[in-house]
DNA sequence: ATATTCTATATTGTATACAATTAAGCTTCA
DNA sequence: TGAAGCTTAATTGTATACAATATAGAATAT
């Protein structure tokens, strides 16, 4: 609902004016702002309103690093799992991912490519741990926009094609190699460092996370 | 807020009922459950309302898988970061442990059970992580409510114990390993076979999930 | 000129009021 | 007797109104 905006971190979303966005009155606008403050996309001061979210480093670091726990299981479980039906919407993910670098839209890169590891926690057919996952994905996209080194590229999606092989060969021990170290090259094109003084350009990023 | 309901799965959860209880309106009392609802301790059906939840077998076996993936970890970490401070409070745990149990006051053995898990996720100074394990922990006090086979005798604080110990002496491969085996000795202390139709005395259990 | 305090405005937090949907009870009919 | 349909009551969904808090601006003092 809410789920169209592309904002930059830390931007006030004052109550009234998304209301009047979208027609609605602040009750429902509150409802799905507290929804999207429990996945930390925003967060929300007491008496001041809630902000789009601004990951710290420390943040930024435990989110890839919760990742890191969960995801190459994940892709070991899928890869046990998987039906041929399933390899076709991976294989057509990437094809997408394809025409979106050609475009260079970087912004429908990126969502595509949470997208992509949303599929395969979802192929592993464990619903708590892919919600985990998905509100990482999510939090993901705010750690991008405002932690990507630029010179670094960012999704190559042989790392997913290459996956995505593993998994159609029921390799599970490869399979969660691959994720592994994906997601160790997804973490080395950030810089972590320190807090970012950029934090715009955050709206083609923000569409990672909507539906 | 509404933490202080002692309820049983699929209880209807009213809204004019709980305000009235807490003498608070029904926007607060709703958003309430709309936060227990994210963490699944409550389900919202549209139109219907609200109800405690009542885990299926598949949910209480990923809640369980859930924490077998994250908590072994943590207890590593733990091992690496803990302070002369935290072992002492991880030790007074367990004294509260025991004397709840002497006392025969089961529910409170497993909310402080519960706790214990919690702890050991602060030491190990990974929020991200740790809010996944407390709301798993939370929905655990639910799953131990329905599926636990009563014969088998759970919250042996023995092994935390022995859990404390090898945190305590920094023994990091030690305690990812208790920690495993222990939440293996947690499952297996439940019967996950078909849906319980047992679903009262949750009372004791619910506050488990208090603060 | 800068800083500080006071006032006015704007925004959030909570309660209430209205609308929509569901659930329950009653009547009616087979 | 039981089931189907209608009517009424109860409950949730949404909007609005009021209260509390914070923000911004102006006036004053240093």
């Amino acid at each position: 609902m809410i789920h169209e905006h592309r904002l930059a971190p830390s931007t006030k979303l004052g109550e009234d004016e998304i209301g009047e966005i979208y027609k609605v009155s602040r009750t429902v606008v509150r409802a799905a702002l507290q929804s999207l403050a429990h996945v930390q996309l925003v967060e929300i001061q007491r008496n001041k309103g809630a902000f789009v979210a601004s990951p710290t480093p420390r943040e930024a670091r435990e989110v890839f690093e919760a990742r890191a726990l969960l995801e190459p299981r994940t892709a070991r479980s899928a890869a046990s799992r998987v039906t041929p039906r399933d390899i076709e919407i991976l294989k057509d993910h990437i094809a997408q991912e394809h025409l979106a670098l050609d475009a260079g839209d970087n912004g429908r890169a990126i969502n595509l490519s949470g997208r992509f590891h949303i599929e395969i926690a979802r192929i592993a057919d464990q619903d708590t741990i892919s919600q985990f996952i998905e509100t990482l994905i999510a939090r993901s996209s705010l750690v991008i926009a405002l932690y990507w080194r630029r010179e670094s590229a960012l999704c190559e999606s042989h790392a997913h094609h290459a996956l995505v092989q593993s998994i159609a060969d029921g390799d599970e021990q490869n399979a969660e190699e691959l994720m592994r170290s994906h997601l160790v090259d997804l973490n080395s094109a950030l810089d972590l460092r320190d807090r970012p003084v950029r934090a715009q350009n955050l709206r083609e990023l923000l569409q990672a996370t909507d539906q």
